[in-house]
RNA sequence: GCCGGAGUGGCGGAAUGGUAGACGCGCACGACUCAAAAUCGUGUCUCGCAAGAGGUGGAGGUUCGAGUCCUCUCUCCGGCACCA
């Protein structure tokens, strides 16, 4: 047969069309109202799409699409975050720029996204290794010195031996590198910080205001770790404690290791006057709180251990002290400032230079120290070298490359260095989704009118291993933009959702080392792209990990063949439309806002077997049905909208509607319970009074056959449930 | 230890307190076919010939009615963790 479902055939012919006709490319100046859908902008890796990336891509292109049809103006880009460890390891490895490593695996990345039918705006593809870009992250970073939010200090870091780099205490999992997994240890080093610790009152308070997964905003909180307490001195002594009512349980102090000219001595406990001892132990921390602790063992635990190891004093049943009786109250975060330097080479460059005359202590000339390089120099382009690897001490490849550090300062002309740190990779995705407002703008990373129209964010969604990374990091350059009213918004982003994993057949993480990844091409080519969204969409639970199975494909690809037969069942007749036609728009609408994508398509799957049992169907319905199904399968569904006979695409139609009068059927189907077991059912009438049920739900024999005596009482639950009790 | 989330067929999973297992995969049987694939139809929680009974990790409870609400408990997953 000549009309058979050939997706090979319709998917790349209607992909060119579509980006020729550029119907999925954001108006600058539209009076429609604005929709911004956001992803996660993918790190091109050398290894290729796996089938785990376009799960987040095809739901919110599902979101996407029926925004459009429902009128909006939607922004839905995409880009690249290519900085980072893999590429320049690679090119470590290889001898092979970074620069044409990164155009190898966008190109492959990019033609394997396209291939999927993904409404991405092309045009406002960005890549956060592009000068043109990484001018504008220098920028913001020059910001954040000139406010005095970026400052360099020498202070242990966490470093990972194998990658030679320091890290944020965010990128350390159980002490070990997110990355790489190999122990990190202590290292003492200048680094550049960004102060997020300014942040982390507004940081912790904005939460209330978005609308984010409870399980984001808890984890969030659990990071940035607000504790309400009192300063209290001992003497010389301050301690920062939470429950300052126990203060008469105090027995001693505990100090860190760093504060160990206190220890063997005594202080007055200020609340009873007796002197009692300081000690030093592990437990307490130097760099939280004051670094110091009273001792209660009659209410702490590790206290009550302390003291039992040591025979100190244990007092209970003390007065309870007044919270702010002997000390004033202040807040407390378990929150760090964040290590901003990395000393590697596939980075942004610091854009600083460090003049070899150090700035004076009091501020007047004569030296100046640390200068930003000037806004019209930027960007500072990361040069050429030849070799990647860091120094033997962890210093940056750049350092090897005198012309490229030797530069005149530009304060006073005399011999400086430039700052071989580069920036960590979360630098160009602390602010990626202004670009996408404003891509080709030379003048500002975004331009104000552009930012006002698009932002906020009206939905994000991500990994949920990016809660206390990017989430945490992009909303602080946020509120520091927003402060310095660069942009409009005090967060980012409206909405936040997450996606679950896909993990490989049998249930374990999809890994190149395993051998176990699924390449979305495989799928594509052997079932279509339409069967792969669908698939993917349909699994299960959007925001749950699961399983990939090859087996269960079938069961997509042979509805689209269902809803492509039924091409030949449509009749001109005006036939009134069916209950289930409304149910259907208006489950699958609902669902769609629910991220309950397996439940919306579900639904079609119904109404597809249902219109498939009829001898003919009208246009009506079938047109309904295909309005449905374009957000999860665009292409087939544009096919057989254009066989149909129309000039314009599906995709520019306008979302359907239903009637809330004619959600329910004519004929219902209720149940009959008898003392709570099911005895039978009972067809009525829309409209019934509930006396008539009652009457005809009695008069059934197999409810008659459980009834001895008078029912002591009827229950009818409208369209559902005849319950009788005896 | 603390804070979240989840336990439902052979499998993925459905179910505003109202017919548990929708939808899909798989499997079985049947139709079509020389045959196979594809497609279509029927069946598919357990016990029972049937009437019926039991069944959503376990034990109680609330209710006319509980997978769903409450109490206790077990297991798994995620986050935080000598953070005062």
């Amino acid at each position: 047969m000549a009309d058979e479902y050939n997706p090979k055939e319709i998917e790349s012919k209607w992909q060119e069309e579509w980006e020729k006709s550029g119907i999925y490319h954001a108006e600058d100046d539209s009076k429609k109202e604005k929709y911004y859908a956001l992803i996660e902008f993918p790190y091109p890796s050398g290894d290729g799409l796996h089938v785990g990336h376009p799960r987040p891509y095809i739901g919110l292109d599902i979101i996407a699409r029926k925004r459009r049809m429902e009128g909006k103006n939607v922004l839905y880009p995409i880009g690249w975050d290519a900085f980072g460890l893999p590429t320049e390891n690679y090119a470590l490895k290889t001898g092979k720029d970074p620069r044409v490593v990164t155009k190898e695996n966008t190109d492959t990345f990019r033609k394997q996204i396209q291939s999927l039918g993904i409404s991405f705006d092309w045009a406002r593809e960005t890549n956060t290794t592009d000068p043109k870009y990484y001018k504008w992250t220098q920028w913001i970073f020059l910001k954040f010195l000139e406010n005095g939010l970026a400052y360099k200090a020498k202070m242990p870091i966490n470093w990972c031996p194998k990658d030679k780099i320091g890290l944020a205490n965010e990128e350390v999992v159980d002490g070990k590198c997110e990355r790489c997994g190999t122990e990190v240890v202590e290292k003492e080093k200048e680094q550049w910080m960004l102060a997020i610790t300014k942040y982390a009152d507004r940081l912790d308070k904005d939460l209330d205001e978005v609308d984010y997964p409870e399980r984001v905003k808890i984890e969030q909180r659990n990071w940035i770790g607000r504790s309400e307490g009192v300063l209290i001195k001992f003497d010389d002594i301050e301690i920062f404690t939470t429950r300052p009512d126990t203060i008469r349980g105090a027995t001693f102090l505990v100090v860190s290791g760093k504060e160990d000219k206190f220890t063997g001595k005594f202080v007055t406990n200020p609340a009873t006057k007796e002197k009692i001892p300081v000690w030093e132990a592990e437990y307490v921390y130097s760099d939280y709180g004051t670094g110091a602790i009273m001792g209660v063992p009659a209410d702490d635990e590790r206290d009550r251990v302390f003291a039992e190891k040591y025979n100190l004093p244990i007092v209970i049943d003390y007065k309870k002290a007044d919270f702010e009786e002997f000390g004033k109250k202040v807040v407390k975060y378990k929150l760090r400032d964040w290590v901003f330097s990395r000393q590697r080479y596939w980075g942004e460059p610091i854009p600083v230079i460090h003049c070899e005359k150090p700035a004076r202590p009091d501020g007047r000339s004569g030296g100046c120290g640390v200068v930003p390089v000037p806004e019209k120099d930027l960007p500072v382009e990361l040069p050429v070298v030849e070799k990647y690897e860091p120094g033997p001490d962890g210093e940056s490849p750049l350092a090897n490359i005198s012309e490229w550090v030797r530069v005149k300062c530009p304060s006073c002309g005399g011999d400086a260095k430039r700052e071989t740190d580069v920036m960590p990779n979360w630098a160009g995705s602390s602010w990626y989704f202004y670009r996408y407002c404003d891509d080709k703008n030379d003048k500002e990373f975004a331009s104000k009118e552009k930012l006002k129209y698009w932002m906020g964010v009206d939905w994000y969604n991500g990994g949920m291993e990016h809660t206390v990374l990017h989430l945490l990091y992009s909303r602080f350059w946020n509120k520091f933009l927003y402060d310095l009213k660069l942009v409009p918004t005090s967060e980012p982003y409206k909405k936040r959702t997450s996606h679950g994993i896909i993990l490989a057949e049998g249930g374990e993480k999809m890994s190149k080392s395993k051998g176990n990844v699924i390449n979305p091409d495989k799928i594509v080519d052997q079932f279509g792209a339409d069967t792969l969204r669908l698939y993917e969409m349909f699994m299960g639970p959007f925001e749950q990990a699961i399983a990939w199975s090859d087996e269960a494909l079938a069961g997509p690809r042979r509805f689209l063949e269902r809803v492509w037969r039924l091409k030949e069942k449509i009749a001109d007749s005006n036939v009134e439309i069916p209950a289930i036609l409304h149910q259907t728009v208006r489950k699958v609408s609902d669902d769609i806002e629910k991220l309950g994508f397996n439940t919306a398509i579900s639904s079609m799957m119904i109404l597809a077997n249902n219109l498939e049992k009829q001898e003919k169907i009208s246009q009506e319905e079938y047109k309904t049905l295909l309005k449905l199904l374009a957000p999860f399968a665009p292409h087939i569904t544009e096919e057989i909208w254009a066989e149909l006979g129309h000039k314009d695409s599906i995709h520019l139609e306008s979302w359907p509607t239903y009637d809330e009068g004619k959600l329910v059927d004519d004929e219902i189907v209720m149940t009959v319970q008898v003392n709570g077991k099911l005895r039978a059912t009972l067809k009525i009438e829309k409209g019934q009074s509930e006396e008539e049920i009652k009457s005809l739900a009695l008069g059934l024999p197999e409810v008659k056959k459980w009834l001895d005596k008078e029912p002591k009482k009827v229950i009818v639950v409208p369209n559902k449930v005849i319950s009788i009790v005896t």
